[in-house]
RNA sequence: GCCGCCAUCGUCUAGUGGUUAGGACACCAGGUUUUCAUCCUGGUAACCGGGGUUCGAUUCCCCGUGGCGGUACCA
């Protein structure tokens, strides 16, 4: 069996798509299921919409996702450039080929006659369809309108009748009649290639085993199969993945953000996160146990490697569940040490609330570490540990059905107690201690000391337990903001 | 319009010619000596419709319906 060798084709369009992210992840599974080869190819032949810059943020996003190539643009390799508007030449070798086989041939209508052809076309209800008009243009006016410098691109030569059967490795045999597919257009008239015709040799040259795509593509299929014919290569395998749909079942779309990857990664999405998520829609882990017993969803990518298998994909479309998201997020926040999770925090905190102590900071972040669905929580959710002064309504300190009063004298009671503590012993556990004792001595509800309390020191409906929060707060600062509550009442 | 792909809880999915149709997220309820979160326990919830084939179809076949995609000198 020869070699597996996959590539990731995306173009540099400034970002990288999140249903993109699906196809790089199933592609570097099947190669290192395989022990086979994960290539990086730029498709960058459509220059209208480059965009500078793009295939350097594509490769640090790849990065950063930990996807590793053996050849791509920025590490070389023996098929390339990798780069199709660098494999220009080689195009128009394999055009040229492609016209003496007699796969190919010149057509030198303009843009306008095919829009009109198009309209017309469309206006007496007919499928539209390019009208061939050049396919058997005389060879001598051929070369005299080129001679002359006609304008021309270069059109797929499609059979005329019969019927066209493909193999999809997950949906098994399409087949298409040949009468419905157009004689597509492989090099446009400034002598680029279109994706069309480039992935095709590119594939072939750089001996891809396994193509896998969007099935957006299923209907360019045949076409593709045919100029592989065409040129008497073998076609590679071909895997088309079900599409990512938004919420309401329609295309994921650049205007309803949250389509990059990169977006997500501002956010706080672990690349964790967006693998495993993006694993689990289109693709199930073979399970072993089929009882009632609940099975973790939660995998790494070592244990995707090991479970992955090309049989166990599926071909519905699936739809992009970001509540599920939040959920693999929390769960892989939590999963951080305290030093990594600082690390990934400070960003979102040093932009909202500027240098603040290290150690006081990491204390801070503890506390909300398992309260995060995203990175970006973090700003948002430890704003009482930062603010100079609590906002909230004094109504926020009473418990059930307690008095204000009542709070009042409560929170009275809670100072004096946290004043006796000294402050070398100032620890959540000795807080608690002192707390807890002192209530149980009363025959007092926890609730009616600790939820003032905890409300006092934090301005918040919910919040981490007190004694942590004290412990962290500081004694000072503790006592403060118990007298400022107290004054509340 | 034409061509094609797809169809199991709200969502991601498992599964089988005979099952109490399983799991995950979300949701609901209870517990974990204050709240939120975490964690634990339990619960609600699905085979698109109609024909076949069959002793028996969610499962196989056909038709329909619906969703989506393609129909460019974009990818």
């Amino acid at each position: 069996m020869s070699k597996v060798r996959v590539r990731f084709a995306p173009s540099p369009t400034g970002f990288m798509h999140i249903g993109s992210l699906r196809t790089v992840l199933f592609n570097y599974l099947i190669a290192k299921k395989e022990n086979g080869s994960l290539i990086l190819r730029i498709e960058d032949t459509d220059q209208k919409r480059e965009v500078p810059g793009a295939v350097n943020s594509l490769i640090e996003i790849l990065d950063w996702l930990g996807f590793k190539f053996d050849e791509g643009p920025d590490i070389g390799g023996k098929f390339g450039p990798y780069i199709q508007s660098q494999r220009l030449e080689i195009y128009k070798k394999y055009a040229a080929e492609l016209l003496k086989k007699g796969g190919a041939y010149y057509c030198f209508c303009s843009p306008e006659r095919l829009e009109k052809m198009r309209s017309s076309q469309q206006a007496e209800k007919e499928p539209p369809h390019y009208d061939r008009a050049c396919r058997d243009l005389p060879e001598k006016e051929v070369k005299r309108r080129l001679e002359a410098g006609e304008k021309a691109v270069l059109r797929q030569k499609m059979p005329l009748a019969g019927e066209v059967k493909v193999k999809d490795e997950l949906r098994g045999e399409i087949r298409f009649k040949v009468e419905d597919l157009e004689d597509q257009v492989l090099i446009k008239s400034d002598g680029v290639p279109t994706y069309q015709f480039a992935s095709v040799v590119d594939d072939h040259l750089m001996e891809i085993s396994h193509v896998l795509r969007g099935e957006e593509w299923i209907p360019s299929f045949p076409k593709n199969i045919l100029l592989y014919k065409a040129f008497s290569w073998t076609a590679p395998k071909f895997i088309h993945l079900p599409l990512t749909l938004n919420k309401e079942g329609g295309k994921l779309s650049k205007r309803q953000g949250d389509v990059a990857v990169e977006d997500y990664r501002a956010k706080g999405y672990l690349p964790e996160t967006l693998l495993n998520f993006s694993v689990l829609l289109g693709w199930s882990p073979y399970m072993e146990n089929v009882s009632g017993e609940s099975q973790s969803e939660i995998l790494s990518l070592e244990e995707m490697i090991k479970k992955f298998e090309i049989k166990d994909m599926r071909t519905s479309a699936a739809v992009f569940d970001l509540e599920k998201l939040d959920y693999f997020n929390g769960y892989y926040i939590r999963q951080k040490s305290l030093d990594e999770l600082a690390e990934l925090c400070r960003p979102y905190l040093l932009k909202q609330w500027g240098e603040k102590g290290e150690k006081y900071v990491k204390n801070v972040i503890k506390l909300e570490q398992e309260r995060l669905k995203k990175l970006s929580d973090i700003s948002e959710a430890t704003e009482f540990f930062f603010a100079d002064r609590l906002k909230y309504e004094p109504k926020l300190l009473i418990w059930k059905k307690l008095s204000a009063k009542e709070v009042k004298k409560n929170l009275e009671e809670v100072y004096e107690q946290l004043e006796k503590i000294p402050g070398k012993n100032w620890t959540n556990d000795s807080i608690e201690d002192a707390l807890m004792s002192y209530i149980k001595a009363k025959e007092a509800k926890v609730g009616d000391y600790l939820w003032p309390m905890r409300a006092a020191l934090t301005g918040r409906q919910a919040s981490p337990s007190p004694f942590d929060v004290a412990e962290v707060l500081g004694k000072v600062e503790s006592l403060k903001r118990i007298k400022f509550a107290i004054s509340l009442t």
